[in-house]
DNA sequence: TCGATACTTCCACCTTTATTGAATTATTGG
DNA sequence: CCAATAATTCAATAAAGGTGGAAGTATCGA
């Protein structure tokens, strides 16, 4: 993943109702949800919502298709998970890890929690 | 972690510079990074680093320590945990899961990075 | 106490981002 | 084709964020 697309990654969902928007999607897997759906549950007019949901889109973060009249929005699992990779990767000076829960210490895991 | 600085964090690191830093911070470890060093490194002015350095701080995902005349960052792996957890949160329908890695299918997991 | 070093704060300027109503495009049922 | 529905694009405005020189603060060595 390249940085300028993590920077565009991040920026995405460095917003209230983006990351709002996100992860209703997250939860809402493959299946998705309609734009307007979106709209009504976080509360802003549709013009707001497709703002919003073009940026995700920009940044790779959701997927969408048209399906009858709505067009459905849906989380990109693949472009999280390089995400998250790319935010672990080198925290342990530099070495590769493959569980960034191995990677930082236990206990420091659970007082963020 | 609240919503409210889940949205700061992002913000924070959403920007080239910040992410920049963040990422040596990262890799530099508790021993952590001066203020000038960093600047040196990434190419700013001291003016912009502070700035940037602030707006880390203020997400809580760096630590500061006087050191003599220096001021020495480091990256906060307890912030940076709870980050995780957040966006990793729900993302199997509400299942909660302790390894993320687990969490997004393997396959997607490895186009992704 | 002076001068040098290491940062930060202040300020003015500029760029980017967010918000919405209104107009526009796409699709479907009658 | 027409009216209704679902979304997007446009445009004007407001708000937030980034930049960097200049001035201010803290620390140290002599």
């Amino acid at each position: 993943m390249q940085p300028d697309q993590v920077i565009r990654a991040l920026g995405a969902l460095a917003q209230e109702h983006r990351l709002a928007a996100f992860r209703l999607l997250v939860q809402a897997g493959a299946e998705g949800i309609p734009a307007g759906v979106l709209a009504e549950r976080i509360g802003v007019p549709p013009s707001s919502m497709s703002f919003h949901l073009a940026q995700l889109a920009n940044a790779g973060l959701v997927t969408q298709r048209r399906e009858s009249r709505s067009i459905i929005y849906a989380a990109d699992y693949a472009a999280m998970g390089g995400l998250m990779a790319y935010l672990t990767e080198n925290c342990c000076g530099g070495v590769p890890c493959d569980d960034p829960a191995a990677c930082i210490p236990p206990s420091i895991m659970e007082t963020a929690l």
